[in-house]
DNA sequence: CTAATAGTGTCTGTTAGACACTATGCC
DNA sequence: GGCATAGTGTCTAACAGACACTATTAG
């Protein structure tokens, strides 16, 4: 413990993930202001004096997505801290990652210039698509490793729930593993780990709509108590 | 993010563990200054301006070990920051887990009082015993979530060769799950276990001494280039 | 009826868990 | 030989993967 301590700024960053259109989505700002201005970012912000990560993380969540009841997960994902990650001064990032079910189109903040939902495959992949931005800081780091987190938490968790709104389908429950992981489990399978992991959901009395076009309407269900899937599911 | 921002002190604190005599140990300070001056404590400490968290980790551990070239493994932990952990300012902590064989029995700090190797069931057991020391801030909670993060990862990860050093034996190896996991893992199980995935040890041609107690010598064995084991192998 | 989606049944190879047995060292 | 430890073999129940089949809706 060598004194003097250097002067850090403490953040929050929130990797804020959706189902949109069969795909996983997350929230990205664009910035106004330098540096990166023009480029997008994931949101966050700095701790207050009377908050822990956990509560400047729900805040900044409540005000990025204008929902007053955030209805999904949190977690603290990992902090960042390359001396350099931010050129204006130190900044130390405690990187959190959320769920939620489909989510309203956000409202601009007030230092943001735009704000809106991305597909992960597109920020991430190879291709150099013209229309793909090119992220802020070290926010495709972030990203990364977020997604990673999540693609495995829904292996040996219940976690995939947080994604769909109560009460929900098994097919939309699948639909969420088959975005997550680019490929749907098998049917069947599917069924079974999920019916057969006792507190993973609980049936309603309740059967869903047939879409539009046709079909047999499935069965409804709600969150069980169950967090973790033992013996996991298995990717791809 | 709302100016100003209030200064903050930022650390990293190590979770340092080894195998001592069969049971999972962790290395604890005491402390010589007020806050909690003669309370045990986790090594850490400040980061510098130039360092990012993983580099002011590896310093900690060189310094508090007394090791060079430590040969474990580290790895980030989580980050806590309740605004009131640190009663004098401040400070948000990286925390940290570490790895490594038997280590020697640490050289006290310039500012530690005492620097020594506890069993960690001794400090987390309900038992109160009068020679077991409260720990200093929150760093009971931080070593219980170290404990619990090493646990999570002998099953699906080949870090228990970081407890050993090479080369080893798989009775040594099959004792460092047994420490961990406070129950021996079946011995024909395991060694299918651990033979049956590909590098998680490659054999040597050598052979380990018998016991002072007699008993047939163990084959010699070294790190293979695998990280991960699947699926898992399962506690208890 | 057909199309479309939801849901069930079943076969098979793999493997974890349990546990008995054999091998090789020291005294 | 006896004791202690290392290492092998085997039986069985459970279960994941694959995939064929049946059910229920809209039009």
């Amino acid at each position: 413990m060598n004194h003097p301590h250097p002067p850090f700024a403490v953040a929050v960053d929130l990797a804020i993930f959706t189902i949109r259109d069969g795909a996983l989505a997350v929230l990205l700002i664009e910035r106004g202001e330098e540096p990166f201005a023009g480029s997008w970012a994931l949101p966050g912000g700095f701790i207050e004096p009377e908050e822990d990560a956990e509560q400047a993380a729900w805040r900044e969540l409540r005000e990025e997505t204008g929902v007053d009841r955030f209805p999904g997960h949190l977690e603290q994902l990992r902090t960042y801290s390359a001396p350099d990650r931010d050129p204006r001064q130190r900044v130390v990032s405690i990187a959190h990652v959320a769920l939620a079910p489909d989510l309203p189109e956000p409202q601009a903040g007030t230092d943001a210039a735009d704000a809106r939902w991305w597909v992960v495959d597109d920020l991430l992949g190879e291709g150099t698509s013209p229309d793909t931005p090119v992220l802020a800081f070290d926010h495709r780091q972030i990203l990364t490793d977020a997604r990673e987190r999540v693609r495995a938490k829904l292996e040996y968790t219940t976690l995939a729930t947080e994604f769909v709104a109560e009460p929900f389908t098994l097919p939309e429950l699948r639909r969420v593993y088959a975005a997550v992981w680019g490929t749907p489990p098998d049917l069947g399978n599917f069924r079974r780990k999920v019916l057969g992991t006792e507190g993973f959901v609980v049936a309603t009395d309740g059967r869903g709509s047939a879409t539009e076009a046709g079909g047999r309407p499935a069965l409804l269900y709600r969150r069980g108590p169950a967090t973790v899937v033992q013996p996991p599911m298995t990717r791809g």
